[in-house]
DNA sequence: TTACTTACTTATAATCATTATAAAATAAAA
DNA sequence: TTTTATTTTATAATGATTATAAGTAAGTAA
């Protein structure tokens, strides 16, 4: 996610209004290696703002996510998290426990082309599908 | 997806039955290469056999989703888009009309390690996140 | 074949994440 | 300031997915 000067001009070049809304969401985003879900983010920033709505949660980060700043995660759970690390980098996802962990080896594919199929590209990302160790064992506990 | 046949075999070395359902449910993805939701493969699937619940047919997806056979896509557009085709493939996403189209271009990772991090890796995928041809040329216009 | 066990399916209802609505508030420009 | 379009808020609505519990059928073994 770039940052909030730059996210502040991109706003006012939409004609657009920098809000204490907005910068409070950007704030909560910037830098954040988690991958928090809505609710997760809402009972956080509730403390500091308690009169926050979801709905604005919501419009922030469809906002973020149209723009490429951050990406949506479907984990399968039933929610969906919300990454702000949109650099190239490798994500693992378990298939069992729905766990999504960034992995510290080096992704594949360190840039992506500009264009494809028409496509105007402006980031990738790249995702390893698998079991993690915890549920590994947990087969192995099963078919002993 | 691997075959009907392999499937089978799956199932039964779970302890588990072989229904018509989920034949029916197999069959319908398999060699599919389009991106169907749940709703509009219950609403192909009913004209063959009209008391399919749509409970099945989620239990069936989220069970093939759990052996890697097919990956769930949120396009963001409200609903879990499933893909039967996990071999490996660029998928294009557009960030502003939600869009996931799959390119022809060679994907840059053929191959995926066996291991990484502890998971046990299945499959794997690239996608580009972007703006496609019709987004495109929409932004062009407002801002002429 | 027949009976038996367990897994599966179905219809229904419930859940819960996300979005729509409309009135009130506010940033930014004039 | 005043103005205006944008944004926010609280509330209600939507709609995808899942839980429940009773009924059904696949697979197995006599």
């Amino acid at each position: 996610m770039r940052t909030i000067e730059e996210l502040t001009a991109q706003v006012r070049s939409n004609g657009g209004k920098v809000t204490a809304q907005r910068l409070l969401i950007w704030q909560a985003l910037y830098n954040n290696r988690t991958h928090p879900t809505a609710e997760e983010l809402y009972q956080k920033l509730k403390q500091v703002s308690p009169t926050l709505s979801l709905t604005t949660l919501y419009n922030t980060l469809n906002e973020l996510a149209s723009w490429g700043e951050i990406r949506r995660i479907d984990n399968g759970d039933g929610s969906i998290h919300y990454d702000p690390f949109v650099e190239p980098h490798v994500e693992l996802v378990c298939l069992a426990c729905h766990k999504v962990v960034d992995s510290q080896s080096k992704p594949a594919l360190l840039s992506a082309p500009e264009e494809m199929d028409g496509f105007k590209i402006i980031s990738h990302s790249e995702q390893y599908y698998g079991y993690c160790p915890v549920c590994r064992s947990a087969f192995n506990q099963v078919n002993k």
